[in-house]
DNA sequence: GATGAATGAGGATTCATTCAT
DNA sequence: GATGAATGAATCCTCATTCAT
């Protein structure tokens, strides 16, 4: 589809340049199309942004459901949140850089909603910390401060993990999770019981060098 | 001095909107003088931005040397430089938040010279848990991992502790120090040990809201 | 054709204010489009003026090739270079005004080649008035200063000669052919021998008033 | 005297780059002085022009009163003419560059004086060689364009002639009466009928390298 | 006499977007 | 579906000039 081409252009110079420095006729010439064109299939710069980061958000979590929905265990639902929110950061860096660092290029109708669904997600984590600490498995003293600091470390993710690296995806998830898990006082949830969760990978992210090619029929 | 008074309205609103989405207009109303004016005394948009994230980093080194220098124990100096770390990114969040982000905005020349500066601090980081880890200190898998994690983390607070809100900045020092404690796997390292430190407000931070005025004298 | 409209606006501008005095939004206006489009036509004002010195300079230098191609009489080549530089002056006075004066104006890169250019076409110059010299059939003490004074005589016949006047061009190059012949010390050579190259009107000259609307359809 | 060091400043610079493309502060860090303290003296950037050029286009018409008071005599008169002006110009090459380019930048005020000025110069040009020719001793078709020829190929003096190199002064001047003879179609004039004029520097052309510190007290 | 500070106006250029083709 | 043409608004920055010190 042209779209995910446009954005997985967009995504790949909104990530590197930031959203403000990157021009519209940038945007087609890395797309192969005409600027004009452009705004026939993704409708404007904006929208593009919007968009992505509402596929990134709304990935994120329908995630978060899955991983809150399996257990009742404080430890492994905090568990597979950074299982999935780690997975998401290494397969779609890009998409998840650009999602946590250009709300504020949006307008105010498309920031408030992206803030809310934002919101929305973060309240799983502060939910499930909050539990986890009143019930006494985690040993927090103040649970907002726990949250912002597992988010942001995970959240780190985006910004220095690359698909074409040495690191396979599971081994970081494997280490965060043991993160998160000292974070909060509890003992290394195993990956039996946190990693059945695929990454996916969204349309928006831009497809790194080393897969190029890979599936693409004679077309190319 | 009128420089500072620059830096501040500048990181401000670099801050809030981004480099390349901040007008030299906007930032001359900011600080109240005329655009042109602005250049007198700061030299262009670009090097107020060098200067701003120089000085940041500076003081960031400066910090890390201080942390590592007065103990051989890898936890103890791990705990300083976090203490350091959180303490410069809590009392001047705009600043450590711009510098964080914004280096892709700024042309090649200074751009090498400040990203030379972070690799330097981040070395310091690197060492620490190498040697910590070596000696059988702390408990971690991976090396590399584990610093970005760790650093990631703490750079996190600038995107959202703000001095004028009700948590206390040595609170949060000592939340992340114990954190980190955590993560790399030792006991938490006391306050005593760690916490001589007086965190520094950079001449180029915003004052508060809540601190406006203070120290003024009848001039204002 | 837009270009050429475009660097006619500018000629015209260029000759009576100078390169740097002209503003992009004045030439815009002179050629009947915004600013803004200029750029899409033309690439900018230091390329505006580039094009328009490259064209002067190739029609001068495949005029001298010419000039000096078909006859081996120092006197005749002379009559003839001095004929097809005076034409192209006095037909396109303001392009070789131009061309003449605001070399300086340009970066070095251009600069450098069109000065190339320009020292290839007097070097055509120089080798006629050194082989009349060394014949002894030019009677010259200082081959050196005869040269800049015949060629800045020709040249000054855009500072001078308008198309819309009185004079006729072929009266002019006679005139100048005789000038020219008495300041190297031989008899003038006649319109026979030196006259069969016509003078050519560049594209970039702006069209005098006097011949305004002549060969314009329907569209005009 | 300031004013003068300030003229020779501004005189270099319009000469090499353009009296609009020379900034006001460029031609005080060349004078050795704030760009403000240039007002007191000078009073600002057109003033200089305007001045440097009276100065110019005074001492010329003062050379040509008395280039044609001492003979009746047409040739010997133009010799006279031509070998002020060429001696003006190559004594002063900087400033007749400018004088001879620059009009067009001033305001109408002092744009008409000047070119009043001029205009009075150049018919006595147009006095001699009519006389010459009405008299049967010029051989001319058009007088016109016979003094428009001349004045250019002698203006253009000021173009390559530089008193630092290895012409003489007089020996340009002895060429050039030579030329313009021959140009009208006369016998040479010989330096004896021609030559007592002195060559005058003008207290506005810079001194040129060569010459640098030559005259200067125990100051400099 | 000399200057740093200050500014409104304007410099060239790029912007995101629309529209006729 | 696709694009070149077109533009008003905005970009960063420099301008000549004035004035308080």
């Amino acid at each position: 589809m042209r779209l995910e081409e446009i954005q997985q252009a967009a995504v790949g110079l909104f990530a590197q340049k930031g959203y403000a420095a990157t021009g519209i006729r940038e945007l087609g010439r890395a797309a192969g199309i005409n600027s004009a064109t452009l705004y026939h299939y993704a409708g404007g710069k904006e929208e593009i942004l919007s968009g992505v980061m509402r596929t990134c958000l709304e990935q994120l979590l329908r995630s978060a459901i899955d991983a809150t929905s399996s257990s009742a265990d404080p430890g492994i639902q905090l568990a597979r949140l950074v299982r999935g929110h780690v997975g998401l950061c290494a397969l779609n860096p890009l998409t998840a850089k650009v999602t946590d660092q250009e709300i504020r290029a949006l307008g105010s109708r498309d920031q408030e909603a992206l803030i809310g669904m934002r919101d929305d997600y973060e309240s799983v984590f502060a939910k499930v910390i909050e539990r986890g600490a009143r019930t006494g498995v985690f040993q927090l003293t103040d649970l907002r401060i726990a949250r912002l600091a597992l988010l942001e470390m995970c959240n780190g993710v985006a910004n220095w993990y690359r698909p074409d690296g040495r690191l396979d995806v599971t081994e970081v998830q494997d280490r965060f999770v043991e993160f998160a898990c000292r974070l909060v006082g509890i003992s290394v949830v195993s990956r039996e019981e946190s990693g059945d969760l695929p990454p996916i990978r969204l349309a928006c992210e831009p497809v790194p060098v080393h897969l190029r090619g890979q599936n693409m029929g004679a077309a190319g």
